[in-house]
DNA sequence: CACCGCATGTAACGTGTTACATGATTCA
DNA sequence: TGAATCATGTAACACGTTACATGCGGTG
């Protein structure tokens, strides 16, 4: 749904063609990502179908190569963006989050061993962190998209990582008090 | 990619049948979400045609109709329940997130009200945040699979609120000046 | 000449999701 | 009798994603 609306709000600001909503869309949210452009043809042609978007003429291109197919809101097309950004989102259904079901799982099977688990997504976590902390300080000051996106991926991460300090903890609470490894560190780090 | 992942991770202790798996993956991820049956079905056809899973047997039903049809995994899929469990899960890109977009288009597209979005997204997710902590305080302390999720739902929830105020406070910084309302708080929390 | 950037698109596939159809048993 | 539970499955579609094909014009 995030690449269809993105595009829908930007249409609304005039006319565009599909190369440069994918080139827009990456800059105005951060370029923290990259969108295959085939991907903004085939959404623009599914919004066409359904009636919230038109072909509005053609222009030729600046340089080089095919005339530029322009694309426009229609009215219902206007309502949706507008809807869209009047209605907050609301979380759908508790994310079928990927890291959820691992380590519920992992703590309700015999055979997995979640402190291994715990461990390396740790380690793999504050890898990421420090990478988005160093592109954040790296990030133009002006550039409020990319410091926006940046501090969005930070908080997530953060949290991840305060989770996951909360899964051990309440683990380890919960682990029969004769295999409690006080001070047994050379046990850990195997998998 | 979770469903078929959680799925193929519980087939990982022993047989199983689809209505089974069903039920067994709600309750220990913390029974958060409900999966559509038909969705465990489909999802065990495409692991079987991919090599991970095949039939094993039948039993008879406990108490009624049809006979339950066993899955097992393959050497394949047992590999890949492994990979899953060892792999930590790396953020694939910077999520598209849908408010991310949202609120970088929020606030690069003129005609948009960047605070208004601010706003109404704070108050639903405040909301939602009360929703999960009052789940959490019924939840029996005993299930560690629901807790575990609660956690996650409300660090996510708690991030959230904080990216949000970060934001509104990156846009007043460098809205203009003249335009800045200074304790004009009475033009605040309409809505 | 080869490559890159601009520009359009299609084909094919992946997972997720809903709606629907079928049927037997148990229980109120 | 009717509803709920157990049990299996199909059809259809949503969005996202990649890989591929095409072609022009400018640059090194």
């Amino acid at each position: 749904m995030s690449v269809r609306n993105g595009l829908l709000a930007l249409l609304g600001s005039g006319g565009h063609h599909g190369y440069e909503l994918k080139k827009e869309l990456e800059e105005r949210t951060g370029a923290l990502w990259e969108l295959n452009v085939g991907q903004v043809y085939t959404t623009l042609s599914r919004l066409e179908r359904d009636g919230l978007v038109v072909e509005a003429g053609t222009a030729p291109a600046g340089h080089g190569s095919q005339d530029q197919r322009l694309y426009a809101l229609t009215d219902a097309g206007r309502r949706e963006v507008d809807g869209w950004f009047a209605r907050p989102r609301t979380r759908p259904a508790p994310d079928r989050d990927e890291l959820v079901i691992k380590l519920t799982l992992a703590a309700s099977l015999d055979d997995v061993d979640l402190d291994g688990v715990i461990d390396a997504q740790q380690v793999a976590t504050t890898e990421e962190l420090q990478r988005y902390t160093r592109l954040k300080a790296a990030a133009d000051p002006e550039d409020l998209a990319r410091l926006f996106a940046l501090d969005a991926v930070i908080a997530q991460i953060d949290g991840e990582l305060r989770w996951l300090e909360q899964c051990r903890q309440r683990h380890d609470a919960l682990r029969p008090k004769r295999s409690r490894p006080r001070g047994a560190e050379k046990l850990k780090g195997r998998r």
